[in-house]
DNA sequence: TACAATCCCTCTAGTAACTATAGAGTCAAG
DNA sequence: CTTGACTCTATAGTTACTAGAGGGATTGTA
């Protein structure tokens, strides 16, 4: 059973242009092609498009998706390289959501500076954003 | 007092090539020249530059900074359309926020299928990635 | 059989916000 | 006078797609 590139972008949730994209950057291996030319794509290739698609939605970059990939042909285990990897971006997700945390608390307390239309001259939020201490000097 | 780029980068801490880029894209306005055609900045350049800076270390899309900017020009207080504008940023901040949460949730739990070396004979985090439900069909 | 609506193809360029080259000119110190 | 640090322009690369142009292929319907 072999699918065109329509179907198996509907079943996997993503755009046509994206498969295509992903066989362009080598993610994913060639497909047959149709005697008019159209992409035709065994159970396998929908398997691993799977594969990408869900390490995708966990926001795995396309060389770590690309590393995975590698791992999981090899016929042994690798349980310390994949966990190596995983680890790595749970960290990296952590450092975002830190990072994230910092941003909010000083973008309220900039929100907070606004007393309302008609308490200065320019709105204290703006005189805020140009008389910071960080970017000073 | 005017200051060459390397300096005005130095002061607000970023690079050469990123307050050429402002430049560019219209966030900074022209610098004067000097005879060797070196861009020389005044003190109003060396404030706008801060301003834009740190409202990029707020992670502020560099379209609102124009638009901040534009509001700051004018004699007017903008109070409504400033706290507009934070408060969107805001919101996107906390949807980020909200969905690495899921992410780390869904990263810490795959990471938790690994049973450790010889358990099985392709780890579970491969297994897992391969076998989701949500990218079936 | 004719025709329209979909599908698919390749190739190219655009997105955000920079960053990094290449190849050349300028300037101060030793 | 030469070395090194600075600057200039113009162009291309980064990430992971997305959108479009301009063309063929397939499918369903009248
Ligand atoms: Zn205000
Ligand atoms: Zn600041
Ligand atoms: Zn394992
Ligand atoms: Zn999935």
């Amino acid at each position: 059973m072999l699918y065109r590139i329509g179907e198996v972008a509907k079943r996997t949730d993503c755009k046509v242009e994206t498969v295509r994209y992903y066989e362009q950057v080598g993610l994913l291996p060639q497909p047959y092609r149709s005697d008019s030319n159209y992409r035709l794509y065994s159970e396998e290739h929908l398997a691993q498009l799977r594969f990408i698609r869900h390490c995708r939605s966990l926001d795995m970059p396309l060389e770590d998706i690309r590393n995975l990939l590698t791992l999981r042909e090899q016929p042994h285990e690798h349980c310390a390289e994949i966990n190596t990897l995983v680890d790595k971006h749970i960290r990296r997700v952590n450092e975002q959501m830190a990072s994230l945390g910092q941003l909010r608390k000083s973008l309220l307390a900039l929100r907070g500076q606004c007393a309302g239309p008609g308490s200065s001259d320019t709105c204290e939020i703006v005189r805020e954003l140009s008389a910071c201490e960080c970017h000073q000097e």
